[in-house]
DNA sequence: GATTTCCTTTGACCTATGTCAAAAAAACGG
DNA sequence: CCGTTTTTTTGACATAGGTCAAAGGAAATC
């Protein structure tokens, strides 16, 4: 799904409008295990995926990866507090295989938002969907078992759960690879 | 914190403006353990809480009572997603205290976020600012120990952690009370 | 296609936290 | 105040899931 599909389907811009914002994203193509953002870098720039698929993982105090989202096709990517703070980010970003995406800068988003008023409701009605999901993953993690909370993940991301080694999953879910490789069977 | 000067502390509104997105809400007092809301309801109404407090629960399985966030002075109290998307709310919204609060229908605050490129921007921010937090508690609950999630609760709801039962911030946390009891010691 | 590196599974054992039950303390209502 | 209800603490025991270690598989690299 390209950045011009997607924004339509959200919000109806008119042809003109959806020319004037496509226009300052810039398409790239990022390989495989390549990092978008690094964990504590204050995080500049927001990605569409419009191929391919990545996640957002922090190393902890024992050097261990704990990944805490996944992001598909037609998704955006971005560590949201440090974009939109212009804080330091906790998380790194990485691309999971090689992937195209589309990218703004956070100065021209500000200004897209600032420009048209069916822009800011699109950045409140994508950021209200991110916030329910979180709250489905909370749920999840919170008061589920290990079983159920992999059943959970295999709803929310049926394309991602076989695409990726069993160790983000496991991290993602709050559990160790052991467990997971039990689960499984 | 009155609505009206909560507002103007995130975006910069005309006095005449305040006055006009003001005259939507409506002030109302309800007291101690009243529910705003029903699990299975759909929330038709968003709440500012100019005095007091409250939280969102839900009675699971077994007849237990999850608390999944606390509302305190200066927060909007809605269950997000059913509001936002008008369907049945997961939780009840509870009053703990008695309080003062302002409300305003769907219906109102969408002619809000219409009428309004800043109202809109407004309601951008504010759903930032609440998925950023639910990722913090996110992070608590999935890689902290009893302890560590209680030590988040201090800081994220220094306010309230003192003046609600233990068994509704336990549950909040993600464990029993009697966890919680042996941890504050 | 052999070698190295990465990923997954398995086993044995351990620990933080849950469960159940009951006592103690605090808050509430008449 | 006194009795009742609610909330908190404490104890004994159970268990899901963690940790550590090692062996298989798979897949990338030369």
């Amino acid at each position: 799904m390209s950045i011009y599909e997607f924004l339509g389907t959200l919000v109806p811009f008119t042809n003109k409008e959806l020319n004037d914002i496509q226009s300052h994203f810039k398409k790239e193509t990022v390989s495989k295990s390549q990092l978008l953002v690094n964990q504590g870098d204050i995080c500049k720039t927001l990605y569409f995926i419009e191929q391919g698929m990545g996640r957002s993982f922090y190393t902890n105090e024992n050097g261990k990866e704990i990944t805490q989202w996944f992001f598909g096709v037609g998704k955006f990517m971005t560590s949201a507090d440090s974009f939109f703070q212009q804080t330091p980010s906790l998380y790194n970003l990485e691309v999971l295989v090689d992937s195209v995406v589309f990218s703004i800068s956070k100065k021209d988003i500000d200004q897209l938002f600032a420009k048209y008023h069916k822009m800011e409701k699109l950045g409140r009605l994508v950021t209200t969907e991110m916030l329910t999901k979180i709250v489905n993953k909370l749920n999840a993690i919170q008061f589920q078992t290990a079983k159920e909370r992999y059943d959970y993940m295999l709803a929310e991301f049926p394309d991602i759960v076989h695409q990726v080694p069993l160790g983000h999953i496991a991290s993602y879910l709050g559990m160790t690879q052991e467990t997971l490789s039990r689960i499984r069977k």
